[in-house]
This record gives C-alpha cells, structure tokens and sequence, in this order.
DNA sequence: TTATAATTGTTTCGACTCGAAACCATTTAA
DNA sequence: TTAAATGGTTTCGAGTCGAAACAATTATAA
C-alpha cells in the first residue's frame, strides 16, 4: 500500500502550491481562493458559471463563495450578470481585466518552470498519473467530476461540428465541448 | 507543454485535500495546516523538530508557526522540550495522545480509500509520478528537499547498521536513517 | 390555484489563519 | 567585549471559512 507515501507527496506539492499562489497573488492582493475560482471561471460553461456551481467545486459552502465572488466584483476581475429565465442565478463573467490578471499568474512561474525541467514525457507520465488519482478520489467519493463536456455521457456528437446535450436538451457549439461542466459525468 | 493541465490537476488535488483534512479534523478541532505539522513532525530527526525547521517545512513565518505550535501543546498533542546545548531551541516531541490522533487522521480516509482503489501498479505509477514531480519543484525553485537522512550526499553508510553524518559530524542509528531532516541535500 | 417546500444567493457573526513587526534571550562573529 | 545573527514569542490587522438567518424566486403538491 502506497496510501501514506502518496498522501506524504500530495500534501507537500499541496502546501507548496498553496504558498506559491499566495506569493503570485500578493501584488494584486489576490488570495489563493480567489485565483482557484477564476481559473474555473475561466475554463467553465455557460450552465457552470454560477456562485453555486462555483461553491460545489471548491468544497466550499455558498456563503463563503458570495464573499469570495464580491471582493472579485469589486476589484472588477468579474461581472454578475443575471441570468434569462430565473431570477435567482447570477452568471459570472471574467472581466478583460480578470482574464489578463489570471493569464499572468496562472500557471504560477514556480510550476511554468517545474514542468518545463521534466522531459515531455515525464510530463506526460505525471500528468496521466494526476488524473488517475484525481479520478479515483472523485469516483470514490462519489463526488462531481467537473469534467470537460465532450468526455461526459450526456454528450452526443451528432456530425461535423454539431454536438447535442441530452442533460439539458440543447445543442452544443463545438467550443463549449472542450469547457468544464458542473453536471459533467463521466461516459 | 503539459504545465497547464499540470497545474489543473494539482490544484484540483489540492482543494480536495484541503477540504478533506478540514473535515477530519473537524471532531477534535483540528485544523488542515496543525495536522501537517504534527504530521511532519512525527516523520522528522532530531535535528528537524524545532519550530524553526517546522516552519522551513510549511512554508510560513515563524510567527505563525508559534502560534500554531501553542494550539497543538494546549491541546497535549505535542510537548516542548529544551535543547540540551542551546538555550535558544526546542525540541518538539508527540505525545502518545498526539501520535494516535494523527495515525487515526492521516492518511484521511478518502485518500485511503482512493488508493485501494487504485491497482497496485497504477500506485506505484502514481507515487513514482508525485515524487519526480515534487523534486523538479524543489530543485527547479532551489528549495529544501526535506528528504529521508539515508538519501542525503552528508550521509556516509560506514558498515552494518552504522552511519555517519558528514555534515552535522555525528554517528547515526539505523532508524535515524530514516526520517526526514532539514539539512536534506539529494546526493 | 394556492400554500408549501426547495433552491439560489447575501449578510452577519465568531473562530481561525497568516504575515509583519516588535520584542526577548542566547549564541556567534568581529 | 561589543555587535550581529539566530530561535522563539507576542501582538496586530487583514483575510478565510462555515453556520445560521434571511430574502427572493421557482418548483411541487394538495
């Protein structure tokens, strides 16, 4: 059983990380939380772009997320904008403001340089070996996967560029394919 | 480049982490960061179970870590011990209280469970993955290794269950070999 | 249709994290 | 023997986070 060696390693790439990000994000006074919830953001469709949605894939309650969105809001990184047809949800929007701060800092320079030293394919290999463990931390926990649309079971590629979702009864433009989505389930 | 898909994953894992070691020590009231410090210091030498190295290790100031050090001796979880040669350190030690709460708490259990989950190749995929992936970060940003005594260029293994640290100047038991020290320098 | 329940989001509160800076005691260097 | 460096603590202020109470809207069911 490799459980306590894993366990060892993540936590330290986990506490680096975390430590690095506070440091890319002290100039702009952006925590680390902050920049986690842009970059979903960033890589989010349009029925995932909610506070909720948002909520759910932080682990973190709604409460502390709606403070965390307001602090964004306010340094205009992201608008609200309310959605069509339930004036309950708000859509969150990268600001160009928003969308440049996150290019700049996310991958953070530490982890731009690690990944340049390994060979392409011991980046390769470490890449599939995080998505191993990521998939079987979701899948064991039976929690949300917020995978891309095109891998998810609701997909269906109908021809050409022309994908259809039958979760939400709506067709697909071939872009929103490669975004993240909360109802994402794996095929 | 795989950095970006790197990063993703990682800070996916991470999140994950967090949010699990938040919720396992929920029942005791214990926090993320005071389990890997008592986590680290039930792996580390004698050398490198100080606040100082304790610090070094998590990345913080060590005024923060003082702080968190108070919490975990008020609990009895650790005990502050004076250094024999110099009045300035201590040592910081688990109790027995404090040793089976941590086996009781780390690994949590959906990591535990993830990597049951896993066969025992991809594990060992998965650890081989995380290891190379943190020594690029370590050396790529020059940064402590915190590795085990017996991998470190000071160690000289002189016959049978003898060995010697070059750097400190001092003989070593076998089970010394073991933990992690502060001075780590990969050989 | 209309009451009831569930859902989305906000606000407030208190406990906690964290770094910076000032501080003390001790050790090392000059 | 003074000055600088080191290990550790304390204090302060800004920030994180969950719980709970709240408002508004939508879904459910009688």
């Amino acid at each position: 059983m490799k459980s306590h060696a894993i366990y060892h390693h993540l936590e330290r790439l986990s506490e680096l990380l975390r430590v690095d990000a506070r440091q890319a994000g002290l100039e702009l006074g952006l925590q680390p939380v902050q920049l986690e919830a842009m970059h979903y953001l960033s890589m989010c469709n349009a029925f995932s772009d909610t506070p909720m949605a948002v909520a759910e894939y932080l682990g973190q309650t709604k409460g502390t997320v709606s403070q965390t969105l307001k602090v964004l809001e306010k340094k205009e990184l992201l608008v609200k904008q309310p959605d069509a047809n339930d004036k309950r949800v708000f859509h969150l929007k990268l600001t160009k403001k928003g969308g440049s701060v996150l290019q700049q800092l996310v991958p953070t320079a530490m982890v731009m340089q690690a990944c340049e030293n390994l060979s392409p394919k011991e980046q390769e290999v470490v890449e599939q070996a995080l998505q191993c463990l990521l998939s079987s931390f979701l899948s064991t926990n039976k929690m949300k996967s917020f995978g891309v649309c095109r891998s998810c079971r609701y997909n269906r590629h109908l021809n050409g560029s022309d994908y259809f979702c039958d979760l939400v009864q709506q067709p697909l433009l071939e872009s929103d394919t490669q975004l993240i989505c909360r109802e994402h389930e794996a095929s």
